[in-house]
DNA sequence: TGTACATCAGTGAACGCGCGTTCACTGATGTAC
DNA sequence: TGTACATCAGTGAACGCGCGTTCACTGATGTAC
């Protein structure tokens, strides 16, 4: 076995430990104490993988949006710019949201945590600015400023449905019908 | 002078200093020794007014929220139901928040403080029900739901307008297209 | 009016605690020869 | 194959620090008589 390889499993439970951790509980309570207790590591341990906490806390937040970010991806990939991709894309980011617990801390806490703010910011324009098209396709004046608001709606649809445990049927046709389409059913009666 | 007055002028500089701090950095930084530093008082006497730094948040927030619903209640209060009143509080609401600085602190941040959670999930659920009847009287189905998203959207062009320092139209107009209606002009050209 | 006492906002030194971070060390494994 | 050395993830005790909270005390002011 060589020495160094491209993956660190040690690196890799500290991760999973924080997500672990952040599923019942704030980032703000998330302490290298509790990390590397819940990880089974020594506490030396978490310095050898993460130069600092906030590091950490940065490291934790960029792995969870890139997995998020990658399912939204493959949902959209094969499909053309329009009300029906934006559709889908929401749809997926809300399924992975519901489907991950501990989201919440991850993606709507973290904003207020100093460390990850600027992270928070950078990651949040970058998605505006590449689905921004769905809106300029559909007419809108500024597709920026309506793709904003939009991931607003869309996370906090995202927020009820953590908060309940399950999809909220209201609040995704209430999106909908800001957004001012009607999704074709998948299976239409007929 | 009787002793006890109904006003407690210490207790308002310990708000009023956590106000200004609010202003640049997140409630997380708020710690009683910054607190009572700035406020000029001894570190005791914080609780003499307060029995625990969450206690203290939890009033802080309470104070902002309040001050900012009552303009909102003065702003809508002789206007009628319907899309002029929801688009009339939605400006009262988005300048208040430009009118101070540190509300994005304090309205914003709040949630991920485990002490302040609660209270700023139940003022939500108040405001959403509260308001709700606009979107019904608009026709929406599910008014509660409708109005949640709204005020998502509405905090995220606040967000968007503290960040700026100054109203941002783009915004603020494709809030409105959400909306469905297109606010009467002022002073209209004729 | 004068005196003794009660009240209570305000004080600040002191407390224990948990935090993030450091560092000298261990031990398993790879490399040189 | 055997030996000496290099590498480096992992360890855990120890560190200093700032935190939230406590508490015996002060002193100004109100009350009783």
């Amino acid at each position: 076995m060589k020495r160094r390889e491209a993956t660190h499993p040690t690196r890799d439970q500290l991760l999973e430990a924080g997500l672990a951790l952040a599923e019942n509980g704030s980032l703000a309570r998330m302490s290298v104490n509790t990390l590397v207790q819940a990880a089974g590591v020594a506490k030396g341990t978490f310095y050898v993988h993460f130069p600092s906490q906030d590091e950490y806390l940065v490291a934790l937040h960029r792995h969870f949006h890139d997995s998020l970010m990658r399912e939204i991806s493959m949902a959209v990939k094969s499909l053309p710019r329009g009300a029906a991709r934006l559709v889908r894309g929401t749809e997926a980011y809300l399924d992975g949201c519901l489907s991950r617990r501990g989201v919440k801390a991850l993606l709507f806490d973290a904003r207020a945590l100093p460390a990850v703010a600027d992270e928070v910011r950078a990651r949040n324009r970058m998605f505006h600015t590449h689905f921004a098209g769905e809106f300029s396709a559909l007419g809108w004046p500024d597709p920026e400023a309506a793709m904003r608001l939009f991931v607003a709606m869309a996370a906090e649809t995202a927020l009820g449905e953590m908060e309940a445990g399950r999809v909220q049927p209201a609040l995704r046709k209430a999106l909908w019908r800001f957004l001012g389409v009607v999704p074709k059913r998948r299976k239409p009666r007929h």
